[in-house]
DNA sequence: AGGATCACG
DNA sequence: ACGTACGTGATCCTC
């Protein structure tokens, strides 16, 4: 009995397509789409390791039922030519290497898949589905197992569902999914469903009742009124959609013997199973589509044995000899010559393949390289090696001064845990200092640091069997040898400290609190989603009463077809694929027509429940908390940012979605103390410009935007109308970005002359702020970027633009950045402050969050006095300004209250 | 992949 | 005649 993977082929190049960028060969043919598709099939190749391949396609592919692309209207947009094309090559990609394609006139890939699956399983083969297509999971049994592939941020990752995840995720079993669809329908499959039964009431009849006719049988205790009347009056219909929505697992294609002998898989050559693909009729086929990678990846594999031993790397390139250590005690005999180096290098080594498109399911831990003079070295982790041992070796080489340098230091400290230390080097964060523009900060980005002639970095590669274990080696010696580089680098643009005093400790509090988390109160919040829910279905069907149709009113196209083509609005701005409708062209229309109110409340409500009702719920792990990740190197002034998920923007501006906060909670015992800078940006400004107006503003304690208000309208303090104290605020708020009259009078929704007065009388208010702004304009166009009052650089090439608009907004980035990059730097240093304070002290007290200007700590009850006290003391002691930094500090039992 | 929209500072 | 406030990330749709 053998493993079988079976992928959806139309599915999985539609994919590609659209996930990669167009190449063409040389003779201007497409083939990006199948260049993508290989390089999905090698990963799972080389992941999953099956016994036999089947590739299924559909005989006609434009018409098929099922693919990516929703229906509008009834009529379904042909495929690109671009892809179209690209699937014959597809299938002689395939053929070239020997892998079974199953297609059948009459028959649907999905049904090919189904009848296989079922078939093989059937015979006792464990069978993997791969598809982008979530249909397919009816088929998941004991035996079949599905996959989707899913395109991240951080590359393609994969879902996996066996049928206890089907069922975690739908609650219904795989084949009851069936059932769901049939009721709720979907249009770009042609399946009719029953009107006015959505998603939601489709799983709850189906988790109740467990099929449709059994729900019919029942109908009398069919809940939602509206449903039971639509179920009993369109249960034909109901029953024709099944028969639709079932895939069939039985077609006629042959038996479970002969389908698994055709699909059965030659050997690899090498360690890589994917290799078994590399026959000798893949050459031409390559050459023909111009696949460079994969070409040489054959003539690698194709060399006789023995030639390509003690290989070494060309064009002058070096390569890295890697010794493996295989128990505690090698490791100890090889130690001395650790303790004993000045700088160690150290990479983590992870299952899977390292395609750089693909970052892969499972980081299964399965060593470290480690780099020590000239040398790298395996650690690999097990039963005699563990990671304690290799934590333990890490604490020694610590006691010992030697430098540890870590691309990635804080996944690092995910997987081996160390004691904090000033020993430890980041590469990945230096060269974000050095140049914080850059997208990624991997090998290839750094790799750019040692060599000016970069053939000669472009050579550098290790010797090993295994893949994973040759990056990492690449990893270890570029963090050792990248250290006095980047030092000196750093030494030169005045960053040395900025490194070493905030980033790299920095880098320590920000895994402690990735570590921690934050704990969701999951009840409450699913409370508060179906609420929302249940509004939403209810607008929804009331929108699609108004406008007389049903249409997707997620999609700004659709909509704006409904509002201004068919309803005739009068259209504001538009965008380039068409009208804007966005809340500010719908907020002018809502006063006249009552339906783009609801229009606009659907959005709201979609909002907060798509990305924070549910999309928190997705991040809650066994603990009860959120463990997010807070990034270092991305933001281009400075600022930390969040993701996975973002927690610096969870609601607050309006109480409906401000709600949210409440399922934010401490742990039992304790509560939530809230601290955030008042004004920051503003007092900055005041410390940096040096204007005297203005730091004596601060001086006096007033309302600053009052306080603005008075001076800028010349009216007495006591006398500033509410519209001129928001107008004030606006203003400061423009000066800080960096203003122009236009956008202060977008902001404000005034003229651009009156804007512009607003300015001018601003600058002769405060002339100080005037001579610093220019200033900051004059110092980046002379120097190409400008710094922080801690030395933090941000490059602006867009100065030195041939585009006029380029160079505005480089002007507004040299006024801004200054101002927040320092802004940055100073909540760096007070998280570090706070949270060396909460431990010096004893205190059990931990940050969970920080939001820009805002920190929230839980703290067990009894500690809330000393860690409000701690937690002022030392943000509003982080940096010294001419103008006083304060806090307003917060307690409550959810975030909701202590902010 | 890229645009539109909208959540936060 | 351009066509803009500064900094982020997630979701959904369309290609």
């Amino acid at each position: 009995m053998g493993k079988v993977m079976m992928l959806d082929g139309h599915s999985l190049i539609h994919r590609a397509f659209y996930g990669m960028p167009d190449f063409t060969n040389a003779q201007g043919v497409h083939t990006g789409a199948v260049y993508g598709f290989l390089s999905i099939l090698f990963m799972l190749m080389t992941e999953q390791n099956p016994d036999a391949l089947i590739v299924a396609f559909d005989v006609h592919a434009p018409t098929f039922r099922h693919t990516m692309y929703p229906e509008y209207k009834g009529t379904r947009k042909p495929m690109a030519p671009e892809l179209r094309e690209q699937i014959p090559l597809m299938k002689e990609v395939l053929r070239a290497m020997h892998v079974q394609i199953v297609e059948k006139e009459g028959i649907e890939a999905d049904d090919v898949l189904g009848t296989c699956a079922f078939t093989l399983a059937d015979a006792g083969h464990e069978v993997l589905i791969v598809s982008g297509d979530r249909d397919l999971l009816q088929l998941a049994t004991e035996k079949i197992t599905i996959c989707i592939p899913k395109t991240k941020k951080s590359g393609t990752v994969y879902e996996i569902y066996h049928p206890q995840e089907v069922q975690d995720l739908y609650q219904v079993t795989p084949h009851q999914f069936i059932d769901v669809k049939a009721l709720m329908g979907d249009s770009s499959d042609n399946i009719p469903g029953v009107p006015g039964i959505g998603e939601k009431t489709a799983s709850n009849l189906i988790a109740r009742f467990g099929s449709i006719e059994n729900a019919f049988a029942h109908i009398d205790e069919v809940k939602p009124p509206r449903a039971q009347r639509m179920l009993a009056e369109h249960f034909d219909l109901a029953q024709m959609s099944k028969v639709l929505a079932a895939i069939k697992t039985d077609a006629d294609l042959g038996s479970a013997g002969e389908l698994y002998d055709q699909a059965l898989l030659p050997g690899s050559p090498t360690d890589d199973p994917a290799d078994a693909l590399y026959t000798s009729d893949v050459e031409p086929v390559f050459k023909k589509l111009n696949f460079k990678k994969y070409l040489q990846h054959y003539q690698q594999i194709a060399e006789p044995a023995g030639q390509n031993e003690n290989r070494q790397a060309g064009q002058g390139g070096m390569s890295i000899p890697v010794l493996e250590i295989q128990s505690a005690d090698d490791l100890f005999e090889k130690s001395v010559l650790f303790y004993d180096a000045d700088i160690i290098g150290l990479a983590l080594v992870e299952a899977g393949c390292k395609e750089p498109l693909f970052e892969l399911l499972k980081h299964e831990l399965q060593g470290v390289l480690l780099a020590c003079s000239d040398t790298v070295y395996y650690l690999k982790i097990s039963d005699l090696l563990t990671i304690e041992d290799v934590s333990a070796l890490i604490d020694r080489c610590i006691d010992h001064h030697v430098t540890i340098s870590v691309i990635h230091l804080k996944d690092f400290l995910k997987k081996i845990p160390v004691a904090q230390s000033e020993l430890f080097f980041d590469p990945s964060v230096a060269a974000y200092l050095l140049n914080p523009l850059l997208n990624s900060y991997e090998h290839d980005d750094l790799i750019a640091y040692i060599a000016e002639d970069k053939t000669v970095a472009a050579g550098v590669q290790a010797v090993y069997e295994e893949r994973s274990v040759c990056d990492a080696a690449v990893g270890a010696w570029l963090s050792a040898v990248l250290v006095p580089v980047l030092e000196e680098k750093l030494k030169t643009a005045g960053m040395s400290d900025l490194m070493h005093q905030i980033e790299m400790p920095l880098l320590f509090t920000l895994d402690r609190m990735e570590k921690t988390g934050v704990l969701l109160e999951a009840r409450e919040l699913k409370t508060y989603g179906d609420e929302l829910k249940e509004k939403i279905s209810s607008l929804q069907q009331s929108i699609y009463d108004q406008a007389g149709e049903e249409f997707n009113i997620n999609s700004p196209k659709q909509l704006g077809d409904i509002l201004f083509e068919k309803m005739g609005m009068p259209h504001g701005k538009k965008t380039k694929t068409g009208y804007s409708t966005s809340a500010k062209v719908l907020e002018k229309l809502a006063e006249e027509h009552p339906f783009v109110q609801d229009i606009l409340e659907y959005r709201q409500l979609a909002k907060l429940s798509s990305t924070y009702a549910e999309g928190l719920m997705r991040f809650v792990e066994e603990d009860g908390r959120i463990h997010g990740t807070f990034n270092q190197t991305v933001t281009a002034t400075g600022r930390i940012s969040s993701t996975e998920p973002n927690l610096q923007n969870i609601p607050i501006r309006f109480e409906l979605g401000r709600m949210i906060r409440k399922a934010f909670v401490p742990k039992e015992g304790c509560v939530f103390v809230d601290a955030d800078y008042s004004q920051v940006e503003l007092r900055i400004l005041a410390h940096l410009s040096g204007d005297q107006k203005l730091i004596e503003a601060y001086k006096n304690a007033q309302d600053i935007h009052r306080t603005t208000a008075s001076q800028v309208f010349h009216v007495p303090f006591d006398e500033v109308t509410e519209l001129q104290r928001r107008n004030a605020k606006a203003v400061n708020f423009g000066i800080v970005y960096g203003i122009s009259s236009f956008g202060l009078s977008q902001g404000l929704s005034i003229s651009r002359q009156q804007a512009q007065e607003y300015i001018e009388h601003y600058f002769e208010t405060f002339p100080g702020i005037k001579k610093f702004l220019d200033g900051s304009v004059a110092f980046a166009r002379e120097n190409g970027y400008v710094t922080t009052m801690f030395g933090r650089r941000r490059p602006i090439p867009e100065l030195t633009s041939a585009n006029y608009m380029q160079r505005q907004f480089g002007e507004r980035i040299a006024m801004n950045s200054p101002i927040q990059g320092t802004a940055a730097d100073i909540m760096k240093i007070a998280m570090i402050r706070v949270e060396k304070a909460l431990l010096d002290a004893g205190l059990k007290a931990r940050i969970v969050l920080q939001v820009h200007d805002e920190l929230l700590v839980e703290a067990p009850e009894k500690e809330v006095q000393e860690v409000s006290r701690i937690v002022r003391e030392q943000m509003e002691g982080a940096a010294s300004l001419s103008v006083e930094l304060k806090c307003d500090v917060g307690t409550g039992q959810n975030w909701y209250e202590a902010h």
